[in-house]
RNA sequence: GGGUGUGUAGCUCAGUUGGUUAGAGCACUACGUUCACAUCGUAGGGGUCACAGGUUCAAGUCCUGUCACACCCACCA
């Protein structure tokens, strides 16, 4: 399909070209990639696939775009570029924008309801409808297709040349079937394994809840002094708590190695007031000396703290919270919870058991107020506690069986990897490596969701129909992607589900990083290749997911296939409000990415992405889109000027315009271009494309300000082939350089150039100007830019028109210049407006341009 | 508290390995512009390069310290 037009308008309409641009590229396929060609002639990018949880910010449009430029650099520069795009659909931002968009809940309980429609629902007042499990995994199917639609929309007007053939989403099929295959191969390396352990746990909604969906706020609570006696003596230490409700849980008390007031009760014993449990005082680094009495309880789990102790620790788990956020009826003299006095204890504990935090916490400090054990009255604090987003009671920590990858044994190896790895900017590098020195949790990667990546695994029940989590059921590998809650494990009928010595699924969904961090692998299966394998080429990325996206995709890597998984890292900045804060979502949601496109420009968007370097914060500057737009203007005015002197030209139908640049001048105007290529092509070798547009940009102004200005009467003369030549090769030049970062204007332009315009070949299929061995002399050229810009000044200081004609004008030069400077003396008349035998040169130690007379008579006449 | 950056003109940012008089765009001022372009052109004003020391013939650039800001992490009895 050739371009729909083959001649400018006279006036530059940007939707109509990006229109035809749009439809045009589609048509020919010009961005897919060719899995004909070798690795080595292949260009492979990780693209981030972005989650589809609302609108696209304009931070994407930044960072995605810089991408692009690269991308369109190295197809021009002869490669196939292998430029998937996905959408990251699954897991929690999905399932919330879902509840909040349709006003629903999921509960696994509910039976599924055929032809249930979710619908939209503007203001959440009326409380959420609970629906089942299929049915709310369908309403997240139906809103994230819709909202994909939109996305892919808004980066097609953008102009990104994704290969939109290779396109996943993370809940597909074949996403699914590439994470089970994963986990399959990390359990069978022993990497993974099924933990029980404390997490944070949302007692309204009853799920764990991840790190990122949890928010501190600050809250009103009390100080408790309790008086703990030291077993076998009078003394006792003070203990300030906030959660006394945790005494029954109480496992050690903890104060600073360093402390000197309590360095004396090291190894002795308290026993816990109410419950006479028996505890060792233990020196910790975890305890502060100045912070409250300096000595603290440690209890499974008064917060998160708590929960790092004791797994260091070795002590038992002495769990009293239950899911629903109240105390569980646990027995002392059992188990772990030992007692000098357990009757006693049990009768305590008693008053408690079934009671919410809230409740038990005021009962007990009733109980120790009566039992002496209370040093002075509750003290009011504000103090931050963690909640869930969503929630209403503060989180507990509960313990579960969760799924964990082992990362913590493989430290070392992941620096190593880290080191291989180029990472754009370098310091970037040191902040993965930070990262992973400091990591001390392995990777949990189980959620208690329900739009995610399904584990493919289920229990064996025992006669009792107790589940048997010791030996999981693993799906095998040609039966993925399985959903255990539907697909049944070999051996099994549907009929022995949940029955004694049946089976039942592994409830849980992963993690949604354990799915994005085989974003390489998902790629290659989209994208149907066996040219491609890892190392990818680059990762493009933002440095606030260093530590998770860019840490388990090298991690997955290194467990899979032990390699890296790209050989570069490009890490993009972020967009900062005007005050130089990472920029709301209400700031982002004012300017959209939708608005600025119809206001500017993609053109003039994808500039003021592409003048940002990589890693570098940037406050967002909606002036330099404006600045863009005049680029933009500048590029169609300039080469319609230029196309209508071909026209006229001599030169019109000639296809190879390069042999007839021949005059002096224009050789040294040709050189310069070609120094400003060589410095463009070094620039994006290193992934520098905001310094290449600045040299091809800043070359551009000088070639339309001085350049054509110099050379614009001689070009009238039809027979003055030399200088169209020249022309049409900058002009070719200049739109294959900023063919990457504005194609569409750049693609209009070079459709409808009036030679060697037969093929229908795009403009970004086209080889990227590469550097010459030219070498001409540039000092003529320098030398009349000089002097027409010595009489331009002398115009402007004198405060008339420059198209006041000079009357008198000598150009001093050294001798060695001085022949170069006569050779184009035309061009000099021309540029300066010097009326015939004016001109006049003499011999001088430098270029001096001096007599210079203007007639002002030719003005007043006017 | 730990880590990583940033601090240059009114604003947004360049400034490579130290090397003339520190740059660009926008904004501002003045003048100009029928002949590709007012989405234009020419010229101009504007900087103690955060601060204090140091190395050097020479520091925006290298070293040390201080301050301010941002991001990530940890802490919050």
């Amino acid at each position: 399909m050739p371009y729909s037009k083959k001649t400018l308008d006279t006036r530059m309409n940007l939707p109509e070209i990006e229109d035809r641009c749009k439809s045009y590229w589609a048509e020919n396929n010009v961005y897919r990639y060719d899995n004909t060609r070798s690795r080595e002639e292949t260009f492979v990018i990780d693209t981030p696939p972005p989650t589809v949880s609302g609108s696209l910010h304009i931070g994407h449009i930044f960072s995605y775009t810089q991408t692009d430029v690269v991308a369109r650099y190295q197809r021009m520069s002869g490669k196939t570029v292998f430029y998937p795009i996905g959408w990251d659909d699954n897991g929690l931002p999905t399932e919330r924008r879902v509840q909040n968009y349709f006003n629903i809940a999921c509960n696994p309980e509910l039976p599924y309801e055929a032809g249930f429609e979710p619908r939209h629902i503007e203001n959440d007042k009326t409380p959420r409808q609970d629906v089942s499990r299929k049915n709310f995994i369908e309403a997240c199917e139906k809103l994230t297709a819709a909202d994909e639609a939109v996305f892919e929309n808004v980066f097609k007007n953008i102009g990104h040349s994704y290969d939109w053939n290779i396109k996943y989403t993370t809940i597909s099929p074949e996403a699914i079937q590439k994470s089970q295959e994963s986990f399959i191969d990390l359990y069978e390396k022993g990497f993974v394994s099924l933990v029980e352990s404390p997490t944070m746990w949302d007692v309204t909604f009853q799920s764990a809840v991840a790190q990122a969906e949890v928010e501190d706020r600050e809250t009103a609570g009390f100080f408790h002094d309790i008086h703990f006696p030291i077993e076998g003596s009078d003394e006792y230490v003070t203990i300030a708590t906030t959660r006394p409700e945790f005494l029954p849980a109480c496992i050690a008390i903890v104060a600073h190695p360093d402390d000197e007031r309590y360095q004396k009760f090291f190894g002795k014993k308290v026993l816990v007031p109410l419950f006479d449990t028996p505890v060792e005082i233990v020196p910790s680094e975890h305890a502060e000396k100045d912070k409250g009495t300096g000595i603290m309880m440690v209890c499974t789990f008064g917060d998160a703290a708590d929960v790092a102790w004791w797994k260091q620790s070795g002590l038992p788990l002495k769990q009293i919270v239950g899911r629903d956020g109240r105390l569980l009826n646990i027995k002392f003299g059992e188990g772990a919870f030992v007692s000098k006095n357990p009757d006693k204890a049990n009768e305590m504990y008693q008053q408690l058991a079934g009671l919410s935090m809230k409740q038990a916490r005021a009962k007990i400090v009733e109980l120790l107020r009566e039992n002496g054990f209370l040093a002075q009255e509750p003290r009011p604090i504000v103090h931050a506690v963690k909640f869930y987003e969503k929630g209403t009671l503060p989180l507990e920590f509960v313990t579960s069986r969760q799924w964990f990858v082992k990362l913590q044994d493989k430290k070392e190896k992941l620096i190593e990897m880290g080191r291989k790895i180029k990472w754009k900017p370098a310091h970037m590098q040191t902040r993965y490596e930070e990262w992973v020195k400091g990591l001390n949790q392995d990777w949990c990667i189980s959620r208690q969701r329900f739009f995610g990546v399904p584990f493919p695994v289920w229990y064996a029940l025992d006669a009792e129909g107790e589940p048997d989590y010791t030996r999981p059921i693993v799906a095998k590998l040609n039966a993925l992607p399985v959903d255990p809650m539907v697909d049944v494990p070999e051996g099994y009928t549907e009929a022995k589900r949940g029955k004694p010595n049946g089976f039942v699924a592994d409830a849980n969904v992963m993690d949604t990083w354990a799915t994005s961090a085989l974003t390489p692998q998902i790629a290659m299966n989209a994208g149907k290749t066996d040219k491609i394998n890892l190392p990818f080429d680059i990762r493009p990325q933002a440095h606030d997911i260093i530590r998770t996206w860019a840490f388990y995709t090298i991690a997955k890597a290194l467990m899979h296939s032990n390699t890296i998984p790209w050989n570069e890292v490009l890490v993009s900045g972020f967009i900062l409000d005007p005050d130089r804060k990472k920029m709301s979502k209400s700031k982002g949601n004012v300017v959209t990415p939708q608005h600025l496109l119809d206001t500017y420009g993609a053109d003039s968007v994808r500039y003021w992405a592409a003048s940002a370097r990589l890693g570098v914060d940037t406050a967002f500057e909606e002036q330099i889109m404006a600045q863009g737009k005049k680029l933009v203007n500048k590029l169609f005015n300039a080469s319609r000027f230029v196309f209508n002197i071909v026209e006229n030209s001599a030169l019109k139908n000639e296809k190879n315009y390069t042999p007839f640049i021949t005059k002096p001048l224009d050789m040294a105007w040709l050189s310069k271009m070609n120094a400003m290529i060589k410095q463009a092509n070094d620039y994006f070798a290193t992934y520098d494309y905001a310094a290449a547009l600045e040299v091809i940009e800043k070359r551009f102004w000088d070639f339309c300000d001085n350049d054509l200005e110099i050379i614009k009467k001689r070009a009238y003369d039809i027979n003055d082939k030399s200088a169209a030549a020249t022309l049409m090769f900058c002009i070719d030049t200049f739109l294959k350089l900023f063919a990457p970062f504005c194609p569409f204007i750049t693609e209009e332009i070079y459709q409808c150039r009036p030679w060697g315009n037969e093929s229908a070949e795009s403009l970004h299929l086209q080889a990227f100007p590469k550097a010459g061995d030219m070498s001409a002399d540039t000092r003529v050229y320098d030398n009349v830019s000089f002097i027409a810009s010595e009489i331009r000044k002398a115009k402007t200081t004198a405060n008339i028109t420059q198209r006041t004609p000079v009357k008198q004008i000598l150009i001093k030069a050294p001798e060695k210049e001085l022949q170069a400077l006569k050779d184009v003396a035309d061009d000099i008349e021309n540029v300066g407006g010097i009326v015939p035998g004016a001109l006049k040169f003499e011999v001088g130690e430098a270029l001096e341009v001096t007599n210079i007379e203007l007639d002002l008579s030719a003005l007043s006449e006017n």
